[in-house]
RNA sequence: GGGGGUGUGGCGGAAUGGUAGACGCUGCGGACUUAAAAUCCGUUGGCCGUUAUAGGCCGUGAGAGUUCAAGUCUCUCCACCCCCA
């Protein structure tokens, strides 16, 4: 017998591609009759290499994109690159390459190897955030923000290289606070720098977690802390003898009556006014201590907190009391008032911090039943009793929340407050590769926005990259000196440029009408496309972008540019891609896998037995593989079918050479079976009554259709491909093992199974299509749908049970009735065994299912 | 410390409260072959039992509970992971 040809994906996978691309397959269409469907993966930072992660996520929306135009949907599957960022300038550092050009490098290289990947992108909406094309736009989007109010200048700390004199990235901070340079400690410096008002959403960012249905609950559950909604109250101290008052925000105003101190920022410019004399010297060596900590020391929860007195004092007005006025690092100025009040009986910071600075404590709640002469050794700050509070005793302390805000609002001491955690966003980075910020600095009129019409401030190309000092856009005078636009004078460009968060923060609307060269994108078209229906991205992003992406969108809302409130409808956020790693766990190190011999893992330079497990990818790790030498083993169909099946798109995916075998010889087995149905069976196959199929017949035509329905469900419900995979093996293994070869319903079998495989494997399927004698795409082919008449079965299997316990099957008719399905069960061998010479208490029949008899 | 998640064979993982372990990987046995690879067939949770067939018992991190019936629901505990502090 002549066997067909063999299964050769590097043959068909480039064949194909290359026919989508000439064809404009994966162009998003414009039919408006049809819905519409966004499906949107995160846009990668273009390092030049793919990864795995990227391959996964992906492959993961090409499925989505595949199956929804076969649904009949109008796809949008775009791609592009978040380009600004520091790499490209460290490379410019390093190499003396531009960033310019370094970045276009590495795209061009990444989207070769993504085009491997079979993906049905539409390429002609690609974006680059750092060419001007797009940045013009985010700098107009800026301006927006400039314009309504949300975009302003305050001074802020930044990491200071004294050695290199630059501003450092967090990210180029190492541990222990020292640059990645120069090895210097990091100081903290003050500059004026931009910040965007994200707290004036706050309220509606937080509220709206509760619109998106779609999205994990433990994503909503991470930004609804990062933006910390606490309900509490704002409350006034006066300050003893002097005509100034301290504001500070509780969230326990039933425990007013139990402040016995408060603390100030040492930043606070009251802290000054209310030190006396006497403290002056403490309290300036104090300030000039914790200028140099940086945020997270000076709030680390384990180490001791040190307060030094002002010497000053505030009144309690609600018990008329003085109490102390003192300083402390883990009080950020930045954050709330700059201040705080002590209640030390009823908050654990509180009382460690008493305790240590041998401070008063009162308490004022304490358990039903208790008073408040019982000692304590910790923090009380559950519910109770309000004590030791004038009016407010006996009440529970819930209660007396809201009663000692009325009271206090009476008396013009304080109100009611809501107050976030979420603090304004700053934007300013002092570097070169990043959209530069359109304002120009007038000695007159001050910050002035770059008109329009001169947009996009283009990044100078001809600068030097050091490392070292301020950003080269400081040194470049023919480009820093500019005449205002409002007045004339000579006046100074910003030189700070964006955080490359902002880039990203509306890149999805963009890709609506990517290629605008009048507006960043017309209503019409971002009105029809958004929101992204299906958003795919790692966990990593969980708070920042997204929580950004949500804000640009309403910001833009507002500004009557686009007219939905929230921008990604459903989001999934994907595993990582793990890899089997090995270390020594004497010495830490990782070894790399070619160095170890699999079935006996030692250290090949001390002989010790190495840890195995999986970790996720990295190249420090030496647990990394190659996606471009998989498509080259195996092909970007047994990559795309292995990472679907391996794991549910939402967990991490141990990555197993075997595992991706096992794909390919699945694949393998699909294409023996369908290129013998066509050389031995498909000129047989003879049109017949499915009125008059055999058992064999309905039997693989029910296998047919149960894999339908099934793989339908998968994708429709949660996106579960490692399912709908394992369905479409059982579909091949029915069709294999079928003995109707010649039967139309096997041939209806083999062209489902091509159809049904044709969103996950995309080339083979299409390569077969064609072999079967189709003209067109599979591609294009309209998504099945199961026949229920084909999913009707004769005769189910009914479970007997006796007391719960399974005690076998037994064959009847599917249509039976209760009754009838309990005399089948009760004359059955298997319930005459058990039910021998014992009294039924009780049946229970689960139509179609089971019948259980309690004795 | 607070919040969230996870825990099922040798492994990855399936299971609208209704036959636990689908599908795959690995292992084992066999066929084909001079041989190997590839391929195909069988088998693969544990224990007891039988010459073989049967058959039985246990089993979803541990323990309790609800239910005719629990991997699934409730409570307590344990381990690991993630986020926040």
């Amino acid at each position: 017998m002549a066997s067909a040809s063999r299964y050769n994906p590097a043959e068909i996978e480039p064949k194909w591609q290359q026919h989508w691309v000439e064809t404009n397959a994966d162009q998003a269409s414009e039919d408006k009759s049809r819905p519409k469907f966004y499906t949107l993966s995160m846009f990668p930072y273009p390092s030049g290499n793919l990864h795995m992660g990227h391959v996964r996520n992906y492959v993961i929306t090409d499925v989505m994109a595949r199956w929804r135009r076969m649904q009949g949907y109008r796809v949008l599957h775009p791609m592009g690159w978040d380009a600004f960022g520091l790499p490209a300038e460290n490379a410019a550092i390093d190499r003396g390459v531009h960033p310019a050009q370094w970045s276009e490098q590495n795209i061009k290289q990444m989207k070769q190897q993504l085009q491997q990947l079979g993906l049905s992108l539409d390429w002609s909406r690609e974006v680059a955030t750092c060419s001007p094309d797009y940045y013009k736009w985010t700098q107009w989007i800026f301006l927006q923000f400039f314009q309504a109010g949300l975009a302003y200048q305050k001074e802020a700390a930044v990491n200071w290289d004294p050695v290199d004199q630059t501003v450092l990235a967090n990210e180029q901070v190492d541990g222990e606070g020292k640059s990645w340079r120069s090895g210097a400690k990091v100081e903290r410096k003050l500059l004026k720098q931009w910040f965007l008002k994200i707290t004036d959403y706050a309220e509606e960012l937080a509220n709206d977690l509760d619109n998106l249905p779609g999205w994990p609950d433990r994503v909503k559950l991470m930004q609804q802390n990062w933006i910390g909604k606490s309900v509490g109250a704002y409350l006034e101290f006066p300050v003893v003898g002097m005509d100034k008052k301290i504001g500070v925000f509780t969230t326990r105003p039933d425990t007013v009556y139990g402040v016995t101190y408060m603390v100030l920022a040492p930043e606070n410019p009251l802290t000054p006014k209310v030190t006396t004399s006497d403290q002056k010297a403490a309290v300036d060596a104090f300030i000039q201590e914790v200028a140099n900590e940086s945020e997270q020391e000076r709030t680390a929860e384990d180490k001791p907190k040190r307060g030094i007195p002002t010497g000053g004092k505030a009144v309690n007005p609600f018990t008329g009391e003085e109490i102390p006025l003192l300083i402390a690092d883990y009080v950020l100025y930045e954050y709330g008032t700059g201040a705080v009040m002590g209640v030390p009986a009823h908050d654990e910071r509180d009382f460690q911090f008493a305790s240590e600075n041998n401070l008063q404590i009162k308490q004022v709640i304490v358990p039903e039943g208790e008073d408040a002469n019982r000692s304590l050794d910790r923090a009380y700050t559950e519910e109770g009793i309000i004590v030791n509070s004038g009016q407010f005793n006996g009440m529970n302390s819930e209660q007396g929340k809201q009663a000692v805000i009325d009271y206090a609002e009476k008396q013009g001491w304080g109100k009611a407050r809501i107050q976030y955690r979420l603090r304004d966003w700053l934007v300013s980075r002092q570097r070169y590769w990043g959209a530069p910020i359109p304002i120009i600095h007038c000695p007159s009129c001050g910050p002035v926005p770059v008109p329009e019409k001169d947009l996009p401030v283009e990044l100078p190309e001809n600068v030097e990259f050091t490392g070292k000092g301020s950003s080269p856009l400081t040194q470049l005078e023919s480009w820093l000196n500019v005449s205002c636009p409002n007045c004339g004078e000579a006046a100074k460009r910003e030189t700070d440029t964006m955080d490359t968060f902002i880039d990203s923060s509306w890149y999805f609307l963009r890709y609506t009408d990517a290629k605008n060269p009048e507006q960043a994108f017309s209503q019409e078209k971002v009105n029809d496309w958004m929101p992204v229906d299906q958003y795919v991205g790692g966990i990593e992003h969980a708070i920042l972008h997204l929580l950004y992406s949500r804000f640009f969108t309403k910001v833009l809302r507002d500004r009557g540019l686009l007219n939905c409130d929230e921008p990604f409808q459903r989001l999934l956020t994907q595993g990582m891609v793990q890899g089997l790693t090995y270390k020594n766990p004497k010495t830490g190190k990782y070894i790399p896998s070619e160095q170890v011999n699999a079935d006996d893992p030692k250290d090949p330079e001390t002989g010790d037995a190495l840890s195995v497990f999986f970790e996720k990818m990295s190249k420090s790790k030496y647990n990394g593989v190659d996606p471009l030498q998989v498509l080259e083993t195996y092909g970007a169909d047994t990559a795309r079918m292995f990472i679907l099946f391996k794991a549910p798109p939402e967990k991490d995916l141990e990555w197993d050479d075997a595992d991706v075998e096992g794909q390919f010889r699945f694949l393998n087995k699909v294409w023996r079976l369908v290129t013998e149905f066509i050389e031995h069976y498909a000129s047989q196959i003879q049109t017949h009554d499915y009125s008059q199929l055999s058992k064999e017949e309905k039997d693989l035509r029910r296998a047919i259709h149960t894999a339908i329905q099934s793989v339908s469900e998968d994708l429709e419900g949660d996106y579960q491909f490692n399912t709908g995979v394992s369905e479409l093996m059982k579909l091949n293994n029915s069709l294999n093992d079928a003995n109707c070869k010649q039967s139309p319903v096997y041939q209806e079998g083999i062209e489902a199974l091509v159809k049904l495989l044709a969103p996950f494997a995309p080339h083979i399927t299409e390569e077969l299509w064609h072999q079967l004698g189709h003209q067109d795409s599979v591609h294009q082919q309209p998504w099945l749908e199961a026949d229920p008449e084909a999913l009707t079965v004769d005769e189910i299997n009914l479970v007997i049970q006796i007391k719960g316990k399974t005690r076998g099957t037994i064959s009847v008719p599917a249509n039976a009735s209760r009754d009838e399905l309990e005399t089948y069960a009760r004359e059955s061998d298997i319930a005459q065994r058990y039910l021998e010479g014992k009294e039924v208490k009780k049946v229970i029949v689960v139509p179609g299912k089971l019948v259980n008899f309690v004795v």
